[in-house]
DNA sequence: ACAAAGAATGAATAGTGATTCACTGCTTAT
DNA sequence: ATAAGCAGTGAATCACTATTCATTCTTTGT
């Protein structure tokens, strides 16, 4: 034997393996996934191209993971969201705005993850992605009836409806031929959008006019 | 001059035009947009491959018109809910169950309506798609506020929250890796399924629980 | 210094199906 | 019957990139 692998080789491949990830997420948060060459890529990340199938099996895999790290992100803010102090329905309502501002702020991003049309494989993390966070919510119900500041209901289809809601509501500003550079600065609780869509999502929880 | 289009020609030219859609909407009900190849649909209306780009640009626009198409009988019907006897809000409550209840009868074609992906031509047509239910809606929230059987809210806001509860509820049962057979025969009103869906869609509307 | 084993390279290839277009064959008006 | 002109044909072409793999370069242990 004369190789044999190293502490080193194997930093430096997770190094490159890194830039490449780095790379990618670059390259789809500018363009979203349908733009995103596996060329430019490995130019960016300053390998070759066949370096890219030395760390993943295909373009489309390259992709899944991408979207998976991305996702991962956003979930773990609304999770953040809704282990904070406060009644379940306090907490869900921060976890709402939550994920819109997040979304508003990084448009391109949020609308590859949200409504770009990919491939199979990507669009199965979707799902898994928008099951994430209906989990999450859907556990936040479960203890708002508990604590009874939410009335008895489906926790699981009403958590789906919040998702789905936010979602179609963030399509159309998110949408690449629309978006301004408008929106961008908002730092307070006052975007008229985000309010309107958290009233809709918590009267339909709570059944209470607010 | 020796040729002129005359009637029968044009009639003649109208029936091949039509058997291509409706072949082209068979395939699609039966796959999806994606696995309808031209040279099959060719196949089945009868005529070489070359004569569909007679009739269309190209596979998007053909798709973009089979898109249209099935769309409009969709949003007809909701129409008509909306136009029949009783409130605002019972008339909504109709059309949400119309909405729910056919993309549960029709499940492929469902699916590649709300949320195959597709082409960015036929993306667009998608949007507008999601729009016009948005309007109808919208229109009947604002009769339902003045009426006075709605609270006021931003209908426009409401109506696109309406249309992304409904359509996220719908993904995961019309799904093609997971449709059974099980709810195609459901004809009455007891879906429980439907009944969720639209109990946070009028609560969320009316902010009155039920 | 050398050979063994990987790692990296990137030009060439391959796979896929939409689209084209030179040709054939009808239809029409005279 | 004839000629002009459009409709129909479908095998061949094209476009587009992801992917491959023969070759070169690095690293490692002796």
């Amino acid at each position: 034997m004369a190789y044999r692998e190293t502490e080193k080789m194997r930093q430096r491949k997770a190094e490159a393996r890194k830039r490449i990830v780095d790379c990618t997420y670059q390259c789809v948060a500018e363009g979203g996934f349908r733009s995103a060459r596996v060329t430019r890529i490995a130019g960016l990340a300053g390998v070759a191209t066949g370096t890219i199938y030395r760390h993943f099996e295909s373009r489309e895999d390259l992709f899944a993971e991408i979207f998976r790290l991305a996702t991962q992100r956003e979930v773990d803010k609304v999770a953040e969201a809704l282990a904070s102090d406060g009644s379940a329905a306090e907490r869900l309502e921060q976890a709402l705005r939550q994920f819109a501002e997040r979304a508003l702020k990084g448009p391109q991003m949020a609308w590859s993850l949200i409504a770009e049309p990919v491939d199979p494989k990507v669009e199965e993390e979707r799902l898994a992605y928008r099951k994430a966070y209906a989990n999450l919510f859907e556990k936040a119900i479960r203890e708002g009836i508990d604590e009874g500041c939410v009335p008895d209901q489906d926790a699981r289809q009403s958590s789906t409806c919040l998702v789905g809601a936010i979602a179609e509501s963030l399509v159309g500003p998110l949408s690449p031929t629309q978006t301004s550079e408008a929106d961008s600065a908002t730092e307070d609780n006052n975007d008229p959008l985000v309010n309107s869509i958290i009233r809709f999502c918590m009267q339909g929880l709570t059944g209470t006019r607010r």
